[in-house]
DNA sequence: TAGTGGTCTAGACCACCAC
DNA sequence: TGGTGGTCTAGACCACTAT
């Protein structure tokens, strides 16, 4: 079947053959276009449709001047059970973000920080329980990991509470907004969380400083008190960096933390 | 700043705006590529290099003989909290899965069942506290939602278990799986989920029907008795059509169901 | 400066789909 | 049968990186 192919699909499969069976490393150069229009003799675009192949699948990746190698990933986790974040600084995310990345030695930092206030969109106001239209308070940064970016979180506020908590400041919140609301008496109860994944707008892969064919992981975490909701974080992960965890049920013991890989 | 970019971009970035803007809406026809030629004054090939960026984005398909349309989604839910799941059949996998998709209006089916052994690789003995190269029973199937393939499951059972419970037949367990190990004495007392995401590989995107630029959600989750590690199950799911949702902590109320684009 | 990948052109033939 | 996208060639010039 492979003899049907087109070429450029066949020059890809070889190419991803090396790749999984080791003779080509993370890191390693594959050969220039140039070398591989002689190998396989065929044009160059040709071999440029055979590497774009692999880089939307994610396995290279190709820079003006340098030129092509494999693609190295390290992935950090991001534990998002329930009880899991209690523990950790009353699920705040900015503080409980750090002690895992800590936990897991990594170093972790924050950039871009703003605050906005917008109008609300037909899906945050559906989710924040407030009128489509209304003000809402976004505060959003850029987390970093090792120095790299990992991912992009953008926090909505319905205005009464941000107003009442003082989260109205172009500044993170001393202690973490979770716990500047409960002080307030809007406690947390718990959040649902959603899940999804596509490729990345340009802006965010330019900020996550993505390669072509690497996706993000987009996670939605709805968090309520016991009369309402309270807040809507929304986190853009870059898909080849970021695995999230969840731990339910109550198990004992097991816990075995690695890479998985397929 | 868009002056300065390479031409095909430029032209990926009108059609996006069009797509965003509303004047070309899901299941639209683009112009061919000898209109958008001769529109824009360029070689088929930037055309097509245009078309290859959207198509990356995930916001076109082109088919060969037919055309180039925006493309739609249609996302259905995935449900994979405990206490959920422990609702719907014990966290049977298959019934909880039909179960949900009937509460959404959608049909689910399965097909391609299969049942092999095969050896554990490092990461399965991991997860599984067996050791490398143990046999396992692995047994997979394709999910269908109304008729469209949806995602691809393997679960992987250490092998005194599988054939306690009966689970060596190449057939779907009448009440499933887990009710077959609870019955005897292998009770699932919790399980960690991990969540990330990827391109598919070309068999993945051939048995998923995934057009170019969709990346896939990979979904591992390990079930645990009070003893040992009972099960893991990894799922693909097509990125485009599915969303995984977590609830955590004790909501009442406030359970709004809607599709969250951004 | 030499070599790399990035962009772009102008053409050709083929495979598939709708008519 | 005509029109569509899919594949492929053979060039050209540019932008960036290393040396």
């Amino acid at each position: 079947m492979a003899q049907s192919d087109p070429l450029y699909r066949q020059i890809a499969a070889d190419l991803r053959e090396q790749i999984r069976g080791g003779q080509l490393k993370a890191g390693d150069r594959l050969p220039t276009e140039a070398d591989m229009r002689e190998q396989y003799g065929v044009s160059r675009n040709t071999v440029r449709l055979a590497f774009a192949q692999l880089q939307n699948e994610g396995m290279i990746t190709s820079t003006q001047g340098r030129g092509t190698i494999v693609r190295e990933q390290v992935i950090t986790t991001y534990h998002a059970s329930w009880a899991e974040s209690r523990d950790r600084m009353s699920s705040d995310q900015v503080d409980a973000f750090h002690a895992e990345q800590a936990a897991q030695g990594h170093k972790s930092a924050y950039r871009d920080f703003e605050m906005r206030i917008v109008p609300a969109s037909p899906e945050l106001a559906e989710r924040l329980s407030v009128d489509e239209g209304d003000s809402l308070v976004s505060r959003s940064f850029l987390r970093q990991v090792d120095g790299e970016p990992s991912s992009l979180q953008d926090s909505y506020y319905p205005m009464d509470i941000a107003q009442e908590c003082g989260l109205l400041t172009p500044h993170d919140v001393p202690g973490g907004a979770i716990r500047a609301m409960a002080a307030k008496g809007h406690v947390e109860i718990g959040y649902i969380d959603e899940v999804t994944t596509r490729m990345p707008r340009p802006d965010e892969s330019r900020k996550l400083g993505l390669g072509i064919g690497t996706p993000v992981l987009v996670y939605v975490r709805t968090t309520y008190s016991d009369t309402r909701p309270l807040r809507l974080t929304l986190t853009i992960f870059a898909g080849d960096r970021n695995r999230l965890v969840y731990e339910l049920g109550d198990i004992s013991g097991y816990h075995g933390e690695n890479g998985y890989a397929s």
